[in-house]
DNA sequence: CTTTACGCCTGACGGC
DNA sequence: TGCCGTCAGGCGTAAA
């Protein structure tokens, strides 16, 4: 499940396959997508892509010859998502979406069991596209402070878990890295985000960038179907301290470390460790 | 403004 | 072996 280390390796792995190359035509053979895929996409033909950029688990392909890029692609893997690099004459297995062909014969080929990614057209800049808009700063920039945390949260009474997987608080943190980086940082993910201090928010800070570039340097996750653009999975799967890890003992304090659900979504934390 | 629930979708898995 | 219910999860959206 791509959260944003993996999107950030598939950009990765694209970026040195795309960029500089011309894309040939956008070849969609199933639409079905969290949206439409639009008509617009075919505009990519005959362009040529200057950047392979991230923005939050949103990627973007910039194209034409302006610079900053005035148009381009986005692409979001969803829940299951993946692009690969191949030969475009390789046949397409099944739920493979879209292609992107270069002109070199190969192609971005997008592959989405679960249909909850996108692929969809942008003009103008980028950032002020509607999905971008209102996000929140990226975790792994100078932007993002403990500080920030601290102020936002004033006012939350929701659980501190869900408060971080706010993308209008910060961007890339899903529910796996959410639950390592609380029990990082010593956090309870089920407590008032109102309720915690200035210090303990620069710890939890501290844990988001550390688990999310640990992550990158892995390869990101795989702990269903994430693969990145090679075909290959991630590796961080190992090195999670409490996410899928219920009954099993905490690494600290041998405690099990329990499961709960928070606002939909399972948690894992350990209740000695973690208040 | 925040918070909550829902829906989209397929595949894996457990129970019978 | 098959069928069916449940769960997983990103995140936009509607409603409270």
């Amino acid at each position: 499940m791509p959260e944003l280390p993996e999107v950030e390796t598939t950009r990765r792995g694209l970026e040195p396959a795309l960029e500089g190359r011309v894309i040939a035509r956008v070849l969609v053979r199933n639409p079905a997508l969290r949206w439409p895929v639009p008509p617009e996409v075919a505009l990519a033909a005959g362009q040529t892509v200057s950047g392979c950029r991230r923005r939050a688990k949103y990627l973007l392909i910039d194209l034409g010859d302006r610079n900053p890029a005035d148009n381009g692609l986005m692409i979001h893997l969803g829940m299951s998502g993946s692009l690969r690099i191949c030969d475009s004459a390789d046949a397409p297995r099944k739920h493979d979406h879209f292609d992107l062909v270069l002109d070199n014969g190969f192609c971005a080929r997008f592959n989405d069991p679960r249909r909850f990614g996108a692929l969809l057209w942008w003009r103008g800049e980028a950032e002020n596209h509607q999905l971008l808009r209102d996000l929140g700063p990226e975790p792994l920039t100078d932007d993002f402070t403990g500080e920030v945390l601290w102020r936002r949260s004033r006012n939350r009474k929701g659980a501190v878990k869900n408060f971080i997987m706010d993308g209008k608080i910060v961007v890339g943190v899903g529910n796996i890295y959410a639950s390592e980086a609380l029990y990082m940082s010593g956090i309870h993910p089920a407590r008032q985000a109102r309720r915690i201090s200035a210090a303990r928010y620069e710890a939890l800070a501290g844990a988001i960038r550390d688990v999310l570039a640990r992550a990158i340097r892995s390869g990101g996750t795989t702990l269903r179907d994430y693969l990145n653009s090679a075909g290959r999975p991630g590796y961080f799967a190992r090195d999670l301290l409490v996410y899928e890890r219920e009954k099993q003992p905490c690494f600290q304090c041998a405690t099990p470390i329990r499961r709960q659900v928070i606002g939909q979504r399972s948690s894992y934390y350990c209740p000695r460790c973690q208040r």
